[in-house]
DNA sequence: TGTTGATTGACAGTATACTTACGGTCTAGG
DNA sequence: CCTAGACCGTAAGTATACTGTCAATCAACA
């Protein structure tokens, strides 16, 4: 055999893809997420929301974003869902008129305590499969990769940075 | 200090916890794959369905899903774009007026043929801050995982199954 | 001080993911 | 043969992700 021969073009080249795996992943994820939390009405990304609101009461949207490496826009209408549900509230803020500061209400506390449990199971399953030596491998490997790859995303993770105007970092 | 305290609730356990970089490092894939196929205009999803369309011609939309593991429903838009890019066709079974059958355009096998080596170099990106052998550890981890964790998905891989009505396998 | 440039929140538009439902079609059983 | 249940495509509704744009506001500098 000479080199390597032109890739062949077919589907199990995928399945053996980095980015089709992750996607795979996620998807898994997000499914047993979704089924242990059922009871909750809370997904994922509104989880982290409410968990990173708790951690930094009175940030706003934009340093929320960074926090958690989610989308700008998208966060947007995630915070209008939690207000909707009334686990937090936004108020604006007196010295900035283009702020509102976000804070957790006394539902979102509470079901934030409520909640854990079935998180962490969540968490827990999706590892499940995996010998437990095979699982910190994978676990020390991704935190790893995602950090390295920080810069790639588009929203990359700025968990100091983001904490600055409240005077607790930096 | 007894067993577990309870667990702190701080945006740090979720910095640690499999779905939060299941999600992250998906998107990073996301942000690589695009970033080398821009020229191309296709998205990994638009990608994958080519490319097992190309390795299965004939197959109707409900088992192509099941071959790359895509949602169903999503699926159909995402066949309407490609059809508008005009890279497949659906033509209607005559045994089976339920079905349509999917097949690439001569543009379509173009694109594919293309598209390839920028693919791989995402592919390649997306592992490229881990040493070879972590890269390796990290891609058998991932298989494992994502086959051992199959059927918790929404949507199980299919792939032998899925091929019967072709007479292809089974 | 007054204008420039950066930042914030909001919105529009596209793409993916999943749920539920519905009509047309096929198939198996009676 | 004919109905019951399974199956296919489609659509509506919600949630996430990202792009680009815009007005209001702020900060910094000339």
């Amino acid at each position: 055999m000479p080199s390597k021969p032109a890739a062949p073009i077919t589907i199990d080249a995928v399945y053996a893809a980095p980015g089709y795996l992750f996607r795979r992943m996620q998807q898994i994820a997000v499914s047993i997420f979704m089924e242990e939390c059922r009871a909750f009405d809370l997904t994922p990304v509104q989880y982290a929301a409410l968990i990173a609101i708790h951690t930094h009461p009175g940030i706003d949207a934009t340093r929320l974003s960074a926090v958690i490496a989610f989308d700008r826009s998208t966060l947007g209408s995630v915070i209008e869902r939690l207000q909707a549900k009334d686990y937090i509230e936004r108020k604006p803020a007196p010295e900035d008129k283009r702020i509102k500061l976000l804070h957790l209400t006394k539902s979102g506390a509470a079901i934030l305590r409520e909640i854990i449990p079935a998180v962490e199971r969540a968490q827990a399953r999706m590892l499940e499969p995996l010998k437990p030596a095979d699982r910190k491998t994978l676990m020390g490997l991704l935190v790893q990769l995602v950090d390295l790859n920080n810069e790639a995303s588009r929203v990359p993770l700025r968990a100091e940075d983001a904490l600055e105007h409240l005077g607790k970092a930096g």
